[in-house]
RNA sequence: GGCCCGUUCGUCUAGCUGGCCCAGGACACCAGGUUUUCAUCCUGUAAAUCAGGGGUUCGAAUCCCCUACGGGCUACCA
């Protein structure tokens, strides 16, 4: 009797996946593993002119970088193929003709001109218009005009939309796994448009269409759909689905590290951080915006960073594996209210991450930016200077700054301390460690700290007038 | 404007079935120690009258109401 837990990760290539949009991913991904339910990836695509070429390739390989992975997807094919709702396109139309057969919908011809007209007029009276129940008997659709200029609307090819008919004064109740019961009056809602003049459904049609077919059993989503929720509730009974009607969870936002609202690709050009998980240059502006993978983050801190904003498990363990957080991870953990992202907390998790990997890992990451540095270095050597510094950044792309002088001369010094540590007798306290150290019997931290002591007490020198210099 | 959701240290948060909380942890901050520098690391300090106001109760951060503030939605976008 009980269903196989299947959840959905469902985003539109508009652009890149944002962090936030990660995170929600994350959340459907440790939902559902803890079950060992399965997880799919499905293209909501339905809005043509919002298309972004290479959004849906960025979007893979993200969450793959991520270690997030699906089990049926645009990528990997599976039982319920296709994944996108493009190439689902015929497959919407049927159930928005079921609705206007049981009277749950209609046809409206309304041009967009019209549409807008009445928007202005509304508006210029301090209020909004709605295309409800208030108002849907004064427009232009299958409610108000006879049948036979319905008919010959229709076969003239002129464009209509299908918009659902909301029922008046109605309660509607949402279950929410995160937030517990969600009330609206239906007459809250606007008609909806289901059906589009292009051919193309709705997110809110295809979407509960396609969890249907899909058989998906938890809606993990951000907060944004929360108020579109209760219209896909009236969705799910009026189709005949309301037995088989999803589970919902409504993911608190990110919100801007400072100043209001919710996060924004703007605040990583303005803060300095990422916003996104790899980067990605604007196929139409060739404006580039900065990755966590490139800016030298390691996947498991940014989804150990992620998990932790909005979600805690109760203890004060903070550091996870993937396979840790898919074992604690559960809604009622999940916080209701939006979290701040935090740049700085960010840095701490890879700093966590870079002190437990080991030096080889580093080194073969680090051998990378050497090379495109134009470097080239024994791999011993560089695995002796990862070993050094890697305690002292929080990057590895920051490991540079901190041991370049280890490949290359240092081009410029810092004038002020120059002046400050380096006197007169500098240079022949210099040469004469110098010499201790080449005639040093072995090259040990221990031994050169015995000789160059012993020169100190011999030249009555102090100890910081000598190593001052040498540094 | 309307509707929905939210509100504990600067930030992420613990606290959810009321007393163990004059509120705990982490990040950041500050101080001390280690490092003859810096960073790391260790220790410690400071930091929330629990948004405000009313209730309920012997007792409320925890339950109820109001207000304020924040967020989201309000497209033939998702």
């Amino acid at each position: 009797m009980e269903r196989k837990i299947r959840v959905r990760f469902a985003p539109s290539p508009t652009g890149p996946l944002h962090i936030g949009g990660v995170r929600t991913a994350l959340y459907n991904y440790l939902f559902v593993k803890k079950f060992g339910g399965d997880f799919i990836l499905r293209i909501e695509d339905t809005d043509q002119a919002r298309f972004v070429p290479g959004a849906e390739e960025y979007i893979i390989e993200s969450l793959n970088w991520c270690g997030i992975k699906f089990d049926e997807g645009i990528h990997i094919g599976g039982q319920y193929a296709p994944y996108r709702q493009s190439e689902r396109k015929e497959i919407y139309r049927q159930y928005a003709d079921q609705l206007i057969e049981n009277g749950s919908a209609y046809y409206a011809f309304d041009s967009a001109e019209e549409l807008d007209a009445k928007r202005k007029e509304y508006e210029s009276q301090k209020q909004t218009f709605q295309y409800s129940s208030a108002n849907r008997s004064s427009m232009n659709n299958s409610l108000t005009l006879k049948d036979s200029e319905i008919k010959q609307k229709i076969s003239n090819g002129g464009l209509y939309a299908i918009r659902l008919k909301i029922p008046e004064n109605k309660t509607i109740e949402v279950n929410d796994l995160i937030r517990g019961k969600v009330m609206v009056n239906s007459s809250q809602l606007d008609d909806k448009v289901l059906f589009k003049s292009d051919g193309f459904p709705t997110y809110h049609l295809a979407n509960v269409v396609d969890d249907f077919l899909m058989k998906v059993t938890h809606v993990i989503r951000g907060e944004e759909w929360l108020p579109s929720a209760p219209l896909h509730v009236l969705l799910y009974t009026y189709l005949g689905w309301e037995n088989e009607m999803p589970q919902f969870a409504h993911l608190p936002l990110l919100l801007k590290p400072d100043g209001n609202g919710k996060l924004s690709k703007r605040d990583g050009d303005r803060l300095g951080f990422p916003v996104f998980p790899l980067t990605w240059t604007d196929p139409k502006t060739n404006e580039i915006s900065s990755g966590y993978r490139e800016s030298g983050y390691f996947p498991e801190a940014v989804v150990n960073m992620l998990a932790l904003l909005g979600w805690n498990p109760g203890t004060e363990k903070e550091l996870f594996s993937m396979e840790e957080l898919i074992q604690a991870f559960s809604f009622d953990r999940v916080g209701k209210s939006g979290s701040r992202f935090d740049p700085e907390k960010a840095k701490w998790f890879n700093h966590q991450y870079l002190l437990k990997k080991s030096n080889e890992e580093i080194a073969n990451l680090f051998a990378k930016i050497l090379e495109e540095k134009g470097i080239n270095s024994d791999y011993s050597y560089i695995l002796k200077v990862c070993n050094l510094v890697k305690e002292r950044v929080n990057l590895v792309s920051e490991l540079w700054a901190q041991s370049s002088f280890f490949f290359e001369a240092p081009k410029i010094f810092d004038e002020k301390t120059v002046k400050d540590k380096w006197k007169e007798n500098s240079a022949q306290f210099v040469a004469e460690v110098k010499e201790i150290i080449n005639n040093a019997s072995g090259f040990s931290a221990a031994l050169l700290k015995e000789s160059v002591s012993e020169y100190v007490r011999q030249k009555q020198l102090g100890m910081g007038q000598v190593m001052n210099a040498l540094r």
